[in-house]
RNA sequence: GCGGGUGUAGCUCAGGUGGUUAGAGCGCCAGAUUGUGGAUCUGGAUGUCGCCGGUUCAAGUCCGGUCACUCGCCCCA
């Protein structure tokens, strides 16, 4: 370190090409999976008024309450940097008022800031892929997401690396009788409860159903249990779910313990997890919204989607995406250097990738063609010029040729 | 916000109990090969030892602080 190193703000990371190629990777597969399901790509900005996350999300939570990038901009508005984008979706229908196009169908891929400790698989700016189904409220609408979750995932290769768990939170009646029974059911031994959970019992009682301490998992044996309280639609919608899962032989463990932190779920919650990143485990997590429109000012509509966390998936890919491989112009002399510009100009709009090194040597040249994985070299030289031709040398093979400097683009066809 | 670990070359890392010019492998540069990569050999460059302060005749090494990274908790993708 020669001076001090300019550093990067803590939770943010440069992404060089090899990380972009693993990320296209992922937003590729997204992008693939969605359009065949009949998804268009949606954009929203990357910061909205702080209302838009702040309402939805729960004040109580602990996105809003000590993770949001809010600041005032020099109008005098309240901003916050997107902690999510489903928030955003959901006002931009409104703003659009689209609500006459029911149903809507959207991916999307792009930044969220959240300010937190980073660790492994979180960052401070991290990258989500997403998508969300707005209007249906047909159990078939919940297997149809999941379905395409399950796709990306297959398509990355990473069907045997992750799991799906699913869980019901039931309709808004059923989530609040049984978080009044749970609350009555801690209350008495609030004290022998971890401190974290003690905090949670008033702020987010239904997050203790996922509590980490031992003490707590004991006591919490006993406890009202989310599926003892769903009342008889919650109970049919979920089965629903489950067989349409079953019929499209999609695996899933319905995990009692699942719950999301944010306010607007309903119903189906799911998680797609992994055993290979450590303490975040979640690669996708969603579920039904049924609440959001209306909260943030819409009409009543029902909507579900997930997101997934492209650096986490993109942690678990098994394979390097590999590079696009050039074709490497190796011109020796003063002559060749002028043409070979106007030579890779031709080859690159007739679409071959071509790379120039731009100076050294012929032996310096060489090396750069091996060590960029170039498929072949092009070398020109006076004695080239004079015969009207290159020599190609295949770099995997070895193997030498001519070819004419007439009609290259044709004689070069195997390596475009 | 809380707890643990780690900061030495571009990268990965050595450097018992303080003691001259701080090392290795990989990578990089040059040459062996005036127009031919991969393999081999030879030579070379590169460090405010994260930063600030303290102890000491002497600090990469000990002490304090600070910053950064990292793993975990909370929470989440």
């Amino acid at each position: 370190m020669a001076q001090a190193k300019l550093q990067p703000v803590r939770g943010t990371h440069d992404l060089l090409p090899a990380d972009c190629r693993r990320h296209r990777a992922v937003t590729d597969a997204t992008r693939a999976v969605a359009e065949r399901y009949g998804y268009g790509e949606i954009a929203t900005p990357i910061f909205e008024f702080t209302e838009v996350f702040s309402r939805p999300l729960g004040e109580t939570t602990d996105v809003v309450t000590k993770e949001m990038y809010t600041f005032v901009d020099r109008g005098g508005d309240s901003l916050t940097l997107r902690p999510e984008n489903t928030a955003s979706v959901v006002r931009a229908v409104i703003s659009n008022g689209l609500f006459n196009e029911l149903p809507l169908k959207y991916h999307y891929a792009g930044p969220m800031f959240r300010y937190e400790r980073p660790q492994k698989g979180r960052q401070r700016q991290f990258h989500q892929i997403g998508v969300e189904l707005i209007g249906p409220s047909e159990p078939e609408a919940d297997v149809e997401v999941i379905a395409m979750g399950a796709d990306v995932l297959a398509d990355l290769g990473l069907a045997d690396r992750v799991t799906l768990e699913i869980n019901s939170l039931g309709d808004p009646a059923s989530r609040a009788a049984h978080r009044a029974a749970l609350v009555a059911y801690l209350t008495p031994q609030a004290e022998r409860l971890s401190p974290d959970s003690r905090a949670r019992l008033a702020r987010n009682p239904l997050r203790i159903l996922d509590t980490k301490d031992e003490g707590d998992r004991r006591m919490l044996d006993g406890a009202p249990r989310l599926d003892q309280f769903l009342n008889s639609e919650s109970t049919a919608f979920f089965a629903a779910v489950r067989r349409g899962l079953d019929r499209l032989r999609i695996a899933h463990a319905v995990n009692p313990r699942l719950v999301r932190g944010f306010d607007y779920y309903t119903h189906t919650a799911f998680e797609f997890v992994t055993e290979h990143l450590g303490a975040q485990g979640t690669v996708i997590g969603g579920g039904r919204y049924d609440g959001l429109v209306a909260q943030l000012g819409g009409p009543d509509t029902a909507a579900i989607g997930w997101a997934g966390g492209i650096e986490r998936l993109a942690m678990l890919l098994a394979v390097e995406p590999p590079a696009p491989r050039a074709i490497a112009l190796v011109p020796i002399g003063d002559d060749a250097e002028a043409r070979a510009q106007e030579l890779a100009h031709g080859l690159r709009r007739a679409g071959f990738v071509i790379d120039l090194g731009y100076r050294g040597n012929v032996r310096r040249r060489m090396k750069r063609a091996n060590k960029i994985g170039a498929k072949a070299a092009l070398i020109i030289g006076d004695t080239e010029l004079a015969k009207g031709i290159a020599t190609l040398r295949d770099l995997t093979t070895g193997d030498q040729s001519e070819v004419p400097l007439d009609g290259l683009a044709g004689a070069l066809g195997a390596y475009r």
